[in-house]
Formats: C-alpha cells, structure tokens, sequence
DNA sequence: TTGTAAAACGGAACCGCGTTCCGTATCGTC
DNA sequence: GACGATACGGAACGCGGTTCCGTTTTACAA
C-alpha cells in the first residue's frame, strides 16, 4: 500500500485504451505507465511530458493519445496506491481497538505515501486547472472514508464533531506539501498535532 | 550579483533602485508597485508579468529592471504587511494575558493576511527556484517572532516543547494553501485546531 | 539652450512546457 | 498482399518567465 510497484496497471478507466484490439496500443500503455513512474521517482510528479516520453520511448503525440493530460497520467500511476489506501480505512477501522487509534493508522498511512511522492501533494492542491482531475480523484476516493473513521470516533466520544472529512483531508494534504525536499519540516508531527487537536477537550 | 534584490537589504525602500536620482525611474518604481498590487487582487500573485506590466503602462523590461524576478515584485508588494506582522508579535506578548493567548491571535494575524491574498501561501510553498526568496523573505522575518512567542508559552508551561517555530510556521502556511477558492475549506478553522494541539496535554 | 553620456525604456526574441495537429507507419483483417 | 482503421512521432502552437538590444529620456554641463 505504499511505494514502488509501479507496474500495475489500472482498471479500465485508467487510460482510454486499456483493453485495445492492438498489441501496441496495449504495450504503450505499459510502457508509459512504467516510465512515468520511474520519473516521477527521479524528477518528481512535475516532470516534463517530454521527459515521461523519452524514458518510455515514444513520442509525445503517443503519451497524450493514453492519457489526455498529464494528470491523467499521475492519476494512474498511483490510481491503486490510493484505491489500498482506501480499502485501509474500514479494516484499520475492525482492526484497532478505539476508532480514533484507526483514524490515527489511516492518517498515517495516507501522510506516508504523500510524503514519499515528489510534489504530488503540491500538485493534488495546485490550483493549475489540468490538475483538478487529480484532486478530484484523490478526494472522491478518500473523503468517504475519512467521514467514516471520523463519524466512528464522534460516535465513539473520542474527538469534537465539527471537524468534516473534506476540510481534514485538504489541510493533511497541504501539510504534507514540501515535507520531501526540506529536513527542517516534519509534516508527519504536525499532521499528528492536527491529529490531536481533534481530541475532544 | 543577486544579492542586490530587494531581499536583505536593510533600507525601507521597496525595490533596488527606490533612492535613484532620475525622477522617470522613482515613479515607475511606484507605478508598478501600484499595478502589481491592483493585478494581485483580482488575479492573484500568480498573475502573467506582462499583465501587471500593461496595468502600469510600461514594458516588461522595465518591470524585470526594477524587480529581477517576479519574487522580488511580490516581495515588494507585501513587505510592509509582513512587517507588521512580525512587529505585532512582541505587542500582542505583551499586552495578553498569556503567551498561548499571544500565540493565538498571532497566528490569527498571519492566516488573515495569507487567506486573503490570492495564490500568496501557495507560491511561497512553490519549490519553483524564483519563489525561494519570497519563502526566504516571510520566513526570515517571521520565524524568530513566532520562535519567540512559542518560548514565552513552553515558558508558561501552556504547551509542549517539542515543536520548533520554522515547521509550525511552514505548517500554517500550508494549511493555508488553497483556501480562497474552495468554500468548503476553512483554513482558519484547521489552523486553529493545530494550535489547539500544541496544549500540554 | 543645446550637446552629450549614461541610464532607463519598450517590446521583440528566446527558452521551457503543456497540448494539438497531421502526415506517416503499423496493425488486424480479408 | 491489399486495405481501411488506428496509432505513432514530432513539428508546431500558445503561454509565461526572462533576456537582449536598439531607441528614448534624463541629468548635467557648456
């Protein structure tokens, strides 16, 4: 549920053309799946299209042909990591002992694979129009979890209940922002104060 | 050379050449602060050069030779606000009646100031290179303030003492990212409950 | 006032990047 | 093997930051 494991590919949806009649069509995606990857490790996620396209080989007229912007391809990079990390929050949720411990775990997890992406929690909150995309995803995704875990430890009498899902999954997002490329910042402490200052006083 | 910017320099003036003897050069210094900030407003810090270059009615060349960088330009604008900002830091110690009230309202200062200024918290956060100056600028004058503030209260024994200024500060800004174009954020709120969770448990 | 050098001006030009377009190469099928 | 459909590559476009340079303005002196 967290890093490397690049090479799967997404579900249909992923791209345009995930199950194309035509071999190329279906090993270009893969290719360029697995090469954006590799760059968006080396370069972070605002590597240049160009970039992604020299690494998988092609040309750029073919990355855009898969992905239509170069969101979409960053979505479907990490399309899976988030789709686990959703999938997280219902077990963590059975699995520890108090729901605000689960809620804990979850965040965690999720600042965890954040933080570990080159510039894609700036990216997820650029206001730059091509990312919308990404930002939606990432929330659709995740939002309905979070509400769950967060109504759990309401219900539980373990934090206040005027915090909701979307403002605390934003903020945690913008707090992991910069987190890898300086040491002085340690977003993973301040996203469990913010955490913490759930609490019920 | 690139340290004749408006960054360091001690002088009141705003922009490199704010004391030079033709009078074509002061006036367009103001022109273009003038129009900068105009342009700010309604687009935001991320406006095109060449927009606040038309507002002011002169050329691009002539905004690059005042202001070598779009940063510089910024910076220019809002420095006489985070200014008093890091000035209202010793007054608010003084005249609350805690160090954590002091804190609080401080902070309260700094998220109104950035929440109001369109784009202004997410290009100071930018890893792009010619923002590391307006990162540079706020968190230099901003950081001992809040290092200050934060010692009185550790002091007082009102919070914990394991959270240094410059990551607080970075984690406000943050948290700040994005907050005037989605209603369904609110920053202040969030920032709120970060300082909440500085209290000594 | 007028001449002159220094400095500033305007905006065309350059570079990088996202995205689009289109002539060409390739694939699956008959 | 021929053919139509489809994908490919990469040149071209638009945009934004920044630089460059020929032209204009300024301050000062004769």
């Amino acid at each position: 549920m967290n890093d490397s494991a690049p090479g799967a590919d997404g579900t249909p949806g992923t791209g345009s053309a995930a199950g194309s009649r035509r071999k190329d069509v279906r090993r270009n995606q893969q290719t360029l799946l697995d090469a954006a990857a590799a760059v968006f490790v080396t370069s972070g996620v605002e590597a240049p299209v160009r970039d992604i396209a020299a690494e998988a080989g092609v040309g750029v007229g073919t990355v855009y042909r898969h992905f239509p912007t170069r969101a979409d391809l960053v979505i479907a990079v990490y399309r899976h990591q988030v789709d686990a990390c959703a999938e997280a929050g219902p077990a963590l949720l059975a699995a520890e002992v108090s729901p605000h411990a689960a809620l804990e775990r979850w965040v965690g997890l999720f600042v965890d694979f954040l933080v570990t992406k080159h510039g894609l929690a700036a990216a997820m909150q650029s206001d730059d129009a091509g990312f919308e995309a990404l930002h939606a995803y990432f929330l659709d995704r995740l939002v309905p979890v979070c509400a769950q875990l967060l109504e759990a430890a309401v219900a539980a009498g373990e934090i206040r209940s005027d915090v909701t899902a979307y403002p605390l999954m934003r903020g945690i997002g913008n707090l992991c922002i910069g987190a890898e490329t300086d040491s002085r910042y340690d977003a993973r402490h301040l996203v469990a104060l913010l955490v913490a200052g759930l609490r019920k006083d």
